[in-house]
DNA sequence: TCCTTGATTATGTAGCTACATAAAAATAAT
DNA sequence: ATTATTTTTATGTAGCTACATAATCAAGGA
């Protein structure tokens, strides 16, 4: 007879669950994939894709012919999701609002050049705007269009239409960078977003790439109170 | 004859090209994976699995029967890694140190209780603690540990390892919540941290479970110009 | 002893088939 | 017309086989 067909997930919540439960403990070898395979009464398929998610996570480590481990240091992988700022603030509840501060093109200064991993000066245009959430200042943008991959933002009524939702749009990257830091808000960044000067701010700085070439740098000053939330 | 193999990764990249030179515009529908599997001479398990990365990453969607479409607002999906802070500081290349603060059984405040989403209160143990770099502060943490979930926090010798350390190797988590924002430094904090009040840092809130069961919330504060870096 | 080379082995991946499932579309019933 | 039901269909998943690949281990040679 045929045993019940299960998920990779059953397999893989059983297999986490002896992990947890110290059956395996960190460091730990567990046996092949054949055999848990046999032992679950399950095809190894099913075994690779239980084990490859929890390798994804970061519970165990795996190498060919080195088999698998428990690690001994987990890590915490979160998954942050970063959607366009207008789609941020409808979906919590307020109404979106957006206003171009500057738009201008300028000499790509040193450290965007080295943010963008750009060793020949390129065109850009530099784009301030700030994204207002029911009428109050929400997140003040800072940006640098590279006019080499993306000239057709010049054509792009940035009074009407953010920078942010134009380029994820039409722009679409393979690869982007993040870093996230809390500064004192100066004089200038406090006046926009209508808070005082000192107070700590959550700072956003987001570069992306299509290939090897550069799209845009982002310095995204975030209102006072600001929340990143991630989960597993 | 045969066509050469291709790898899932190769036909996620044709795809993605697809989709980023406008072929397959945002809003578009994708042919069925099976149309594409023949196109691109493969089997459908490969274009399966190329559309499934291409899903999670967030450039596509896909529904049964629905088929699969171009996002039109993809969102930026990073993963965040937050290792082990002794870890951290080491790989960095500097010296680390700990530093037990305080360590005592109370009774659980009412807004660790609703991180916690505990509706009982349940006995916890609170560990303040510092994680030293080159002999400097980095990180200082205040954490609360559910003392039903983890009993056997009270047998460690707090002074020599810290609760993170001996958490993440003992308790592992099914479930978390990352928090992350920034706050002005106050008086308390500031000292701990050799900086001045009002100084902006960044602080990541984190909570663990372990099924339904809490383990432990965290707020972790950082040094002025601590980043926390992510990409994809 | 050290280095190179080759065999071994556990994981990784592709292709196939078969079936499950959700959602849309078509049809039947009210 | 409107609702309920059935059919259709595209994706999702499991199991199988076959082969690829990387890491390890063992053997052989300088």
């Amino acid at each position: 007879m045929n045993a019940e067909r299960q998920s990779w997930k059953e397999v893989r919540d059983r297999i986490r669950d002896q992990i947890l439960d110290r059956t395996y403990a960190p460091g730990d070898k567990l046996p092949r994939d054949a055999d848990i395979a046999e032992q679950f009464g399950c095809a190894r398929t099913t075994v690779q894709r239980a084990m490859q998610d929890l390798s994804d996570t970061g519970l165990i480590e795996r190498k060919r012919k080195g088999g698998t481990h428990v690690r001994t240091d987990p890590v915490s992988r979160a998954t942050l999701d970063i959607p366009i700022t207008r789609l941020e603030v409808e979906k919590s509840g307020a109404t979106y609002g957006y206003q171009l501060i500057d738009r201008r093109k300028l000499p790509m200064p040193r450290d965007i050049a080295a943010k963008l991993e750009q060793v020949e000066p390129i065109p850009m245009l530099r784009v301030q705007a700030l994204h207002l959430a029911d009428h109050n200042p929400h997140i003040f943008e800072d940006r640098w269009v590279s006019l080499e991959t993306a000239p057709e933002i010049l054509d792009v009524d940035l009074t009407r239409y953010s920078a942010n939702e134009w380029l994820v749009r039409n722009k679409p990257y393979t690869r982007f960078d993040l870093r996230i830091y809390a500064i004192s808000a100066d004089e200038k960044i406090a006046k926009m977003l209508a808070t005082e000067p000192g107070s700590a701010l959550l700072v956003i700085d987001r570069t992306t790439w299509i290939g090897t070439a550069t799209i845009t740098s982002v310095r995204s000053f975030t209102v006072p109170g600001y929340q990143l939330l991630a989960s597993n």
